[in-house]
DNA sequence: AAAAAAAGTGTATTTTAAACACTTATATAT
DNA sequence: ATATATAAGTGTTTAAAATACACTTTTTTT
């Protein structure tokens, strides 16, 4: 093995930022941590830390946000590389975004036990650092896709959710109202949600029925070519 | 500016690695080079180079395609960042791809200088080092997606082109046929073509009217919301 | 003048998407 | 106990888009 081959050449940090996007009370949120280090020390940030040289980039994002948050076993997928030449003052950084999709009712407390990152509705959230706030628009982007493309939404509510909470998630992550009749008529169309006999009584008088994922039988469609287009 | 903020962190090579599509004669095609240097000297490559400190990756990307190919003003897009460990076995690398589309007819001669470089159909083409295999399965699947969602495919004609020649280019990189009828009428209906008075001659007794891809048509269209979804 | 070869052209059918409104269940207030 | 208020639940009709499908035209070659 050789190891001077590419001696001359030039060595960059690599930061990993995490877009943690949570869903709750029909509005989707993000999780944003005040920064407590120079440059821009105080201001509000996307949650990240640096690649480690015997890692990947998923592993370095799932280590990033376990860090953060406590959390485990999170769906995450890589967005994009930013590397515009000034976009971190302090050092040439090069940044690999990876987006996260946190069911907040369940993993809540576990969160906020953490000090300095705060849940914020994406609508009003503030300016962030850097070039974070194009992150979390390349992010929203490709979050509206695979919404559209494949039933990733569950990953953002409880295991037992109600169809009013999914269609919510829906109209939230792609910012337009939907049809109840025709979503949920799309939706059984897939034949992956099984209803349960219990109902959510918490929004209504007369309660509405609780569903769960189907994994395996989604899992079943999807290798059989089925096309989740929503 | 603070100049030591992140000191302990590790600094890592970051390459940038150009799956270059291209179309001839109904087939679509990828350029290669033969490695000249140590490890895998020899080997059939992606054509790639390191990112500099003073620019950011897509001048990277422009600047290592034109370097091994003479080529200017190439569409180019991000595709993926690949961070396998021992992806490179010579050093820590990682790599950041991103695909380009080339008009071969038009710039062919100037490609064909350059030494040790060689287009391969797609479906023919090597083994590649390291991960390129997969790399170029990723730059696929970015392609056909956004074939699919504008009319990416000039890049990969010449300025003038007929309808068989575009309708073969989707089929291409679809990698699948289309009905002549249904395929015309669709993209009539996108109205941003432009016929001219003049006919291709090469590939049949009747001749087969050129077409140009009206740019300003379409920058109006898309400014206004249309949708090209093919 | 016939044959060969690709270009060019339109309609009918099926599938999918979109629009749309009333009934049901039940807790709460009177 | 009755009325009221609130969200849940449920199908059908219409419009739009995708798909399937076959013959005529032009021109060179024989």
């Amino acid at each position: 093995m050789i190891l001077s081959t590419y001696n001359k050449e030039d060595k960059v940090l690599l930061a990993v930022d995490c877009i943690i996007f949570g869903f709750l009370k029909d509005e989707l949120k993000i999780l944003l941590v005040q920064r407590d280090f120079e440059p821009e020390k105080g201001k509000w940030s996307l949650i990240g830390g640096f690649l480690k040289k015997e890692e990947n980039l998923d592993k370095a994002a799932i280590r990033i946000l376990h860090h953060l948050t406590g959390l485990k076993n999170i769906y995450m997928e890589q967005v994009y590389t930013f590397s515009k030449v000034d976009r971190d003052p302090a050092e040439r950084t090069i940044s690999v975004a990876y987006y996260a999709l946190i069911d907040i009712a369940t993993h809540d407390e576990k969160i906020l036990k953490q000090n300095p990152i705060q849940w914020f509705n994406l609508k009003d959230a503030p300016k962030l650092i850097f070039d974070h706030n194009r992150m979390v628009e390349k992010a929203i982007a490709r979050l509206r896709r695979r919404a559209l493309s494949k039933p990733i939404g569950f990953e953002l509510l409880p295991d037992k959710f109600t169809m009013r909470q999914l269609q919510k998630l829906y109209e939230a992550i792609l910012d337009s109202k939907l049809d109840k009749r025709n979503f949920i008529n799309k939706f059984n169309s897939f034949d992956i949600l099984i209803k349960l006999d219990e109902k959510d009584m918490s929004s209504s008088k007369k309660g509405a029925y609780l569903f769960k994922f189907d994994q395996e039988k989604y899992n079943r469609k999807v290798e059989d070519g089925f096309n989740f287009k929503i």
